[in-house]
DNA sequence: ATGGTAGAAACTCTA
């Protein structure tokens, strides 16, 4: 089974890209986050062509998560459990077995900014909402746009970066605990190029200077880890005409 | 690496 995480940045101006990676990657499930789509406008007919049931919770302009699959998804949740947000950032099914939930974590703006707080109150609404979540299903997979770097090693200039937004200590520590859930970094499972990052920013020729970040994660319960056989970031998709400035990131388990 | 891109929508906000 492959699952697969991809921040579109806009799914109107991305869909051609989205079939393309489909058609090549044929992942059996790709959660997708920024569609900045309402429901009414979700291209629903044109997955449906290319083989894909779609689940999807989104609004104009801003934010929007989908969770697309080869096989009909069940139970299907927005949002956090409890948690009244007008931001659509969380959508959950059961696919073959295995509980996904895709994530779009608030970005933060710097850490003086308003939207930082309401990015940790958020994270730790995420946090005690997944510690239920695994304990009705252990097959759980989390996946998404973190807009979080776990460590140094995941941030080219981490020294420019120590105590900014997407890499301070707060968000780390947010990182951390859902680790302590029993999650695991399936990215960390298995040797890794160095300097792998899944986001560049757009400005400051970001992609060719790979002056990026990893924040794009699929973090897994003890079962799926267990089963995990490879994790990678496809950063060649980065370098597409009209790119969105994230790449996907792709697991494969086995079963 | 200390600038200024991209998307949506409206002349600004968000990332």
């Amino acid at each position: 089974m492959k699952l697969a995480t991809w921040n579109v940045n806009s799914l109107k101006v991305r869909l051609p890209q989205v079939v393309e990676y489909l058609a090549a990657q044929k992942p059996d499930v790709l959660c997708l986050q920024e569609t900045k789509l309402e429901d009414e406008k979700f291209p629903v007919n044109d997955l449906n062509a290319v083989g894909y049931h779609a689940a999807f919770s989104g609004q104009k302009t801003y934010n929007g998560v989908a969770i697309l699959s080869r096989s009909v998804s069940a139970e299907i949740a927005k949002g956090i459990d409890g948690y009244e947000d007008p931001q659509k950032r969380v959508i959950a099914a059961t696919i073959d077995g295995v509980r996904v939930i895709c994530i779009y974590i608030p970005n933060g703006e710097s850490v003086v900014s308003q939207k930082y707080q309401y990015k940790l109150g958020w994270l730790e609404r995420l946090i005690a909402w997944i510690k239920q979540q695994l304990e009705a299903h252990p097959r759980l997979a989390l996946l998404g746009d973190y807009n979080i770097a776990p460590e140094d090693r995941d941030v080219h200039h981490p020294k420019f970066w120590a105590g900014k937004v997407l890499f301070s200590d707060p968000e780390k520590a947010a990182f951390r605990d859902l680790i302590a859930l029993s999650l695991q970094d399936s990215f960390r499972l298995f040797e890794q190029p160095e300097k792998s990052y899944s986001w560049w920013d757009y400005r400051l020729n970001g992609f060719k200077r790979n002056l990026g970040l990893r924040i794009d994660h699929i973090l897994l319960s003890p079962e799926l880890a267990k089963q995990c056989r490879s994790c990678s970031i496809d950063r060649l998709i980065r370098a597409n005409e009209r790119p969105s400035d994230h790449a996907p990131v792709i697991v494969e388990i086995e079963c």
